[in-house]
DNA sequence: GTGAAAGCGCTAACAC
DNA sequence: GTGTTAGCGCTTTCAC
């Protein structure tokens, strides 16, 4: 067409300041370009990271998102999945609260709905995450090598796959030195249940380390340990799982917690192409020793 | 109909799996039960609360909602209120960055889709918000019944209202007394910059109080504190604005900080009812001083 | 109470 | 190049 009619049309849509009704474009296509994105608690830094480094991904290539947040409730997470499934969305980014529905999620695959995992797994569906499982194995190693013996470790929920690799890991790690954790306290990935968990291991047993599934709760352990002034790391040691930059901590925790690097932003990032570019495929990112101030530096009266 | 005939119906719907097509309906109905929120970071925990709020409103009407993370520039705002626009939701929460772009909200206006402020006022808008003015106003008085005299303040943008406000309402309080901020520093709500203020106060004044704007501001400031070995609140008090839960910080501040309660999650509820039941008025909820730790209880000197 | 038909706004296909 | 038309799946209206 020549420019000037061109131009015309151009000015037409200014004037009549026209704007496409997607509604219709999309019956048209039988394609909404919209992704859903299905978490435990959008409040959480680590979920909060994650949905940022989805929704970079999906916003270049012209998705729109909808996160959905769980509030840890099955109930509520299978709700969303039916209303993603009736806004007819092309793929949805699943951390699950525990074991997935599988009503609910058949209905969603049924309906050809691509469905991928990230952090945590779910049986049958590809999954963007880190080796859990080696990290945690590495990480207690390390706490191994500084002398520590005597290992408490706090858990996450048991239907959680991330909370069974890094106990697992934990586990074995110990188990190649013929030990076993004096005690496996169960936590839900909470500062409270860290505190408590913690608490209990302080008072009732004589670790020498406190292990914990992630950040937050080995927070929870430094609270614990404060109240019963017991000093970190000469007293006890303390180490965590994430490295989620929580804020505030910094303004506290000087030389920083021991703990494994998990590139979250990454991870979302990773998830969200796998869906966009229809692989059928997993991902799996590195992850990182992160060596803070709350574990000694020496080994331990091994010398 | 005949009960047994609905059985009938409800067993083909079963079978056929049969599920409405959302955009047809959409098209048809021209209304798409969607509400957009624009916000300038979803990782910062204010806000995921703020959207907590609105969400949990939205879904009880059943309104979809669409998040839309700004990352603090108005060039993405803008893309995505024009996004949100062509989505055709029916109304739009905003936190805008600072002023916002008449270009990009009026088009949004102009198609008729009712945009409602949260927090943050935008002119010709209504809003849901608290009274910063007087709440900044009646801690700066609390500080002054405490004994407090040398008052530094950190401030938030220039060009978002809440900072106007808590700063005009600390002035005033101040001027009540005959006083005027021995130093006014521009922070950006940020703990880096709550720091770096903080750092610059203790460094080149004899403030004998911060005031923050925000409380991650005031924990940036209590860093700076313990850098410089000044004992809070002996030797310098510190109060924030918010009190946001941040999870970690009651790992060490025990007493807790001197602030002001926002009711923030009943202001994305406040926010979302305004757009759903289509008033045209504005709402502000209450807040409330906290007393905490990080200011002196006895006054100092004057007794 | 049941059935038929029009039309929401767009796009893709095809004819000119 | 340009113009015309069918139809995406639903809802609403109107006729029976």
């Amino acid at each position: 067409m020549r420019p000037e009619t061109r131009d015309k049309v151009v000015q037409a849509i200014r004037d009549l300041s026209y704007a496409p009704v997607k509604a219709a474009q999309t019956l048209r296509r039988l394609r909404t370009n919209m992704l859903g994105i299905v978490l435990p608690d959008i409040t959480n830094l680590y979920f909060a990271l994650l949905a940022r480094g989805i929704e970079s991904v999906a916003f270049e290539a012209g998705f729109t998102t909808i996160i959905c947040d769980s509030y840890h409730q099955s109930s509520r997470e299978n709700q969303y999945l039916d209303m993603l499934r009736s806004e007819d969305v092309e793929g949805i980014i699943f951390v699950p609260v525990g074991v997935p529905d599988p009503n609910a999620l058949d209905a969603v695959l049924d309906q050809g709905i691509r469905v991928v995992a990230v952090d945590r797994r779910i049986p049958g569906l590809p999954i963007a995450d880190v080796d859990n499982y080696r990290a945690s194995f590495d990480l207690t190693r390390h706490i191994l090598d500084l002398g520590y013996r005597r290992v408490a470790y706090v858990t996450g929920p048991e239907a959680v796959s991330t909370s069974v690799d890094r106990l697992a890991g934990c586990a074995d790690a110990l188990a190649a030195h013929g030990l076993v954790p004096l005690e496996v306290c169960p936590g839900d990935f909470t500062f409270q249940s860290g505190h408590d968990c913690a608490r209990h291991i302080l008072e009732d047993t004589d670790a020498d380390i406190i292990l914990t599934a992630n950040d937050l709760m080995a927070f929870g352990a430094l609270r614990a340990a404060e109240e019963l002034d017991r000093q970190v790391p000469n007293s006890i040691g303390i180490a965590g799982f994430d490295h989620v930059p929580h804020v505030p901590y910094a303004t506290f925790l000087h030389a920083g917690l021991t703990t494994i690097e998990v590139p979250i932003h990454e991870l979302g990032r990773a998830a969200a192409s796998l869906l966009i570019d229809e692989k059928e495929s997993s991902v799996r990112l590195e992850t990182r020793l992160i060596v803070g101030g709350t574990c000694k530096e020496q080994s331990k009266g091994v010398q």
